[in-house]
DNA sequence: CACCAGGAATGTA
DNA sequence: TACATTCATGGT
């Protein structure tokens, strides 16, 4: 069931690209300051940061942290951020950098990475899947509303790493590829943002007819 | 498990 | 203009 909705939301939507980044560690941040924001906040918080030229884990750094928080301030929560940001710079220094760290078996990673304040399961996810090429799926809002509403799930709120073993097991069984774990999450975002509303509730969501509300 | 951490865009009247 | 809701959540 899981993979048909992956090929029916392939064939409607097409391949997103996902993430839109430059950088490894540009995915990293966004993966941080996208936190309870929308994209358009993040992207101004991301252009600040690169007019000054902090795109690395040292320069983040060695940034003053008013003006780090005066930098981000458009994506929200810019106190915490900019606290959450550093912690994830020193934790990618500290084992030398992103490409040392792909090297790291995924679960030990994730493991580290669930370990710095200001990273939960849905961040650590998104940067072990897009920005560390690891074969993980992340599980969002988006995802438990669909596979409720696909009667995938019996609850709204399924354990969160229950839902994403129940996704990994089904994609192995089909021999997915990297770029597959990457579509699918970016298509479930796609699809949730403009069809499958919060309001009102999908009566008849079915893999024929996904969550078509106007 | 409830609550809190800001700010900006969007919707509604 | 005023007010409410929503947004690629995580920590306490």
């Amino acid at each position: 069931m899981i993979w048909e909705v992956y090929q029916k939301l392939l064939t409607t939507y097409g391949k997103q690209y996902w993430w839109p980044a430059e950088t490894p560690f540009e995915v990293c941040i966004g993966a941080i300051l996208t936190q309870n924001t929308n994209w358009q906040n993040v992207e101004k918080a991301i252009q600040n940061l690169k007019k000054h030229d902090i795109t690395t884990p040292e320069k983040i750094l060695t940034t003053p942290t008013h003006k780090l928080q005066l930098l981000i301030k458009p994506a929200g929560f810019y106190k915490q951020k900019s606290q959450y940001l550093k912690n994830l710079s020193a934790f990618l220094l500290q084992n030398k950098n992103i490409e040392n760290l792909k090297k790291e078996n995924t679960e030990t990673l994730r493991k580290k990475l669930l370990k710095v304040k200001g990273i939960g399961k849905e961040t650590a996810d998104s940067i072990l899947l897009y920005a560390l090429d690891k074969e993980i799926f992340v599980i969002d809002a988006y995802t438990k509303r669909l596979f409720h509403r696909l009667k995938i799930t019996k609850k709204e709120n399924e354990n969160y790493d229950k839902l994403r073993q129940l996704v990994e097991k089904s994609f192995k069984e089909h021999n997915a590829t990297l770029e597959d774990y990457k579509e699918f999450h970016a298509l479930i975002v796609k699809h949730c943002k403009e069809k499958c509303r919060k309001k009102p509730t999908c009566e008849n969501c079915s893999l024929e007819n996904l969550c078509m509300i106007k």
